[in-house]
DNA sequence: CGTCTTTGACCCGCGC
DNA sequence: GCGCGGGTCAAAGACG
């Protein structure tokens, strides 16, 4: 519950339908809102200005086994008894054992999940993973679809829903579940820099907190600040030295500087359009999201 | 030919 | 117990 209560988005009457939807989540501050070019979008009936910093999308497992098992605060919703374990083996058992050959068999292991807004004409943003459509349905009170998307990575099991606010149809709202337990297959970090395409670095630092490698979830256990602005393209010396198309206000708490921790691992473009000579692409987005300094704790 | 999208059917969870 | 809505499966078709 800690810190729930800042988060201004999730009551807001405009986005009533979104509020369900992280009501259905199950918490109430894992929502980043994000325009098609990256910047953080107010309430749509806001109070006259951010004053109040949108939490990040930093929803993330508690300690793997149990420690916040009483699902509240953890919006999360790491309820599954598998917290620790990779995302792939607690679906596949709960497939395998409830499937019994029959369609949609699958009982619904709870993974992490996040969602955030983009008001963005496109649905499915590219965010650096690949993913495959397995299915659309019909939303109740809205007159758009929800498209479910899969991470093609056989060993990967996160899912992503893509849905059009019903109050304001440029407002796409992606829900991502579970963690990426692999590297971005492509992420034209420096071609999309250069075409103005900043919403990747948006999508796929939303990305990236949503969904960091399990080894370094943990590291989100204590959570004990409120949440902090999504650190989409910081105020580092990368960013602004690179990209200066996303120059958001950041707050830089304990939680972007696990997210620093994490960087080490964290995906990065690969070959597709990003010269390895010119993209460190150890660094991935991290140069992007977090100041050097703060690495170092 | 491989990959991805579409689409109808099916199952599960939940509220009444 | 029943119905509704959400989520998933898998076959078929489209596409490069």
């Amino acid at each position: 519950m800690a810190g729930a209560g800042d988060w201004p988005f999730a009551a807001d009457e405009a986005y009533a339908d979104s509020s369900a939807i992280f009501a259905e989540l199950g918490w109430a501050n894992g929502l980043a809102v994000v325009d098609a070019v990256g910047e953080l979008l107010p309430p749509l009936d806001p109070p006259g200005e951010l004053a109040t910093p949108p939490p990040p999308p930093l929803d993330l497992p508690e300690t793997p086994a149990g420690s916040s098992a009483d699902g509240a605060a953890s919006s999360c919703s790491t309820d599954d008894a598998d917290g620790g374990k990779p995302a792939a083996a607690s679906t596949e058992a709960a497939s395998k054992s409830l499937t019994s050959g029959k369609k949609g068999g699958k009982k619904r292991a709870r993974q992490p999940r996040f969602a955030f807004m983009t008001k963005s004409e496109i649905d499915h943003l590219e965010d650096g993973y690949r993913w495959r459509k397995y299915g659309q349905k019909a939303v109740k009170n809205s007159p758009f679809p929800r498209s479910y998307y899969r991470c093609t990575n056989s060993k990967c099991t996160v899912k992503k829903r893509v849905e059009r606010s019903s109050d304001d149809p440029s407002v796409v709202i992606t829900t991502y579940e579970g963690q990426h337990s692999h590297h971005t297959v492509t992420f034209p970090r420096a071609a999309a820099a250069a075409a103005g395409f900043s919403h990747i670095h948006a999508m796929a630092a939303l990305a990236a907190a949503a969904a960091p490698f399990s080894p370094h979830q943990q590291l989100y256990s204590n959570q004990l600040q409120p949440p902090a602005t999504m650190p989409l393209a910081a105020t580092t010396p990368a960013a602004s030295s690179s990209s200066s198309l996303l120059q958001l206000p950041l707050h830089c708490n304990h939680e972007l500087q696990v997210v620093a921790s994490c960087g080490g691992g964290y995906p990065s473009s690969s070959s597709s359009s990003s010269p390895a000579s010119t993209v460190p692409v150890d660094r991935g987005l991290l140069d992007d999201m977090v100041p050097r300094a703060m690495r170092h704790g």
